[in-house]
DNA sequence: CGGATACCGGTACGTCCGTACCACTTTAAC
DNA sequence: GTTAAAGTGGTACGGACGTACCGGTATCCG
């Protein structure tokens, strides 16, 4: 939040107050009621998740939202009282979406019992399922961490935050259930750290040799770890 | 990098051009050849370490870091060629002073070979040896996280955050070896990710129990991983 | 079918930004 | 000491930002 109008706007009065008093201004909307408004408000949000992806949280601005929603600039004021909510909402979209590709990709997976196999199923699932040499989707996913760290700035976000690493551990708790690996205390949360940080890793300094290093790792863990 | 002014500035001939033509512009000095300037220079770094542990990446502006150095605006100009330079140059500087700071109080810690001996020691280096209610070192350490996702968009900053996570490796593989552990191929690595990916989520959601909690998995992970 | 209300969108203000400019002072070389 | 180079700093410009304003239009309720 780079604080332009730092705090307690002046009011300047730029205009001579052609009337208008006594009307408390109708101001943002965070629940449209007719179903044309509801349609734009999802659109803006889909323009700022897609915005927070390609270019990271300061991307996020209300021209550019507007922008490639192909909506005027006013939308975005109108259905979002600040910037900092409309990041906050487009976070939280983020993070359901990736949690329920995460979900989705770890269930088709179908992972043998064995290290490797659950290693390789893991690796996938953080993986976006697109080839090894799609560096568009590596940025993309840097959008989700960038906003992650915003949020030990950021109390509205930090709660977003925790779900997202809440998530995750439920997502790898319940792999290892379905591999049938004994339910340890800390084995999840071991493998959930090791996972998010080989993936964030790997997005920031992309080496080549990142996933197989992952997988390798990975199946160690799992293979002492769990006895 | 909010890209203002976006690519090759239309140099809108301001002034009507009073002469000063064939000669190269003077232009920013990376090195300065006296010792006040040299001086000067160190200083304006130092103010924009500070500016990005306390307010984040974006809080590093011209203005900022010359204001908190105590210099006019066109310092920041005449010793950096852009805010990339000096942004870039800060995380470098950050790097080493965590670096050294991780390293020296790894070697002051004495670990014993127990794990739960080790896990205290790495618990005490990733802190800053603040007590656990400093918040503003909390936040002040996010910094340099934010630059480091930062540098998966810049491949200025990318060779200095995989310096970073080289140098995590080798302090937690020092750190392995005094303890009298085996050099195995592969603990160091997961002992280090692991390390890292709690401190960040500790920096990041702020939880009260995250200091035991990393004690305890690190711990775990040693009795296990290392036979 | 008429009025209230929700929605729309063009436009504007004030602030902060990166960076350039250029007259001035200090330093160092001869 | 003279003079070229290095350093200094006040000021300016153009642009992007968040956000407010407000006349106009569509939609819904009665």
């Amino acid at each position: 939040m780079i604080d332009h109008h730092p705090d307690a706007a002046p009011r300047p009065a730029t205009r001579p107050s052609t009337g208008q008093e006594a009307g408390a201004a109708p101001g943002p909307v965070a629940r449209p009621s007719q179903e044309r408004g509801r349609r734009r408000r999802a659109t803006l949000l889909e323009a700022a998740v897609g915005l927070l992806q390609e270019g990271g949280f300061t991307a996020v601005t209300h021209r550019a939202v507007a922008q490639r929603a192909g909506l005027p600039l006013a939308a975005t004021t109108y259905y979002f009282t600040s910037r900092d909510e409309l990041v906050a909402e487009a976070f939280a979209l983020l993070v359901a979406g990736e949690l329920h590709g995460m979900r989705g990709r770890l269930e088709e997976a179908t992972p043998d019992e064995t290290p490797e196999g659950l290693a390789t199923a893991l690796v996938v699932a953080m993986g976006s399922g697109a080839g090894p040499g799609d560096d568009g989707d590596r940025l993309r996913r840097l959008g989700l961490w960038q906003l992650y760290l915003q949020a030990g700035r950021d109390p509205a976000l930090q709660v977003i935050a925790r779900q997202w690493t809440d998530g995750c551990d439920a997502v790898v708790a319940e792999a290892l259930r379905r591999a049938g690996y004994p339910p340890g205390r800390h084995a999840a949360r071991i493998i959930g750290v090791l996972l998010a940080g080989l993936w964030m890793e790997h997005l920031v300094e992309g080496r080549p040799e990142a996933q197989s290093e992952a997988h390798t790792l990975l199946a160690q863990a799992l293979r002492t770890i769990l006895r």
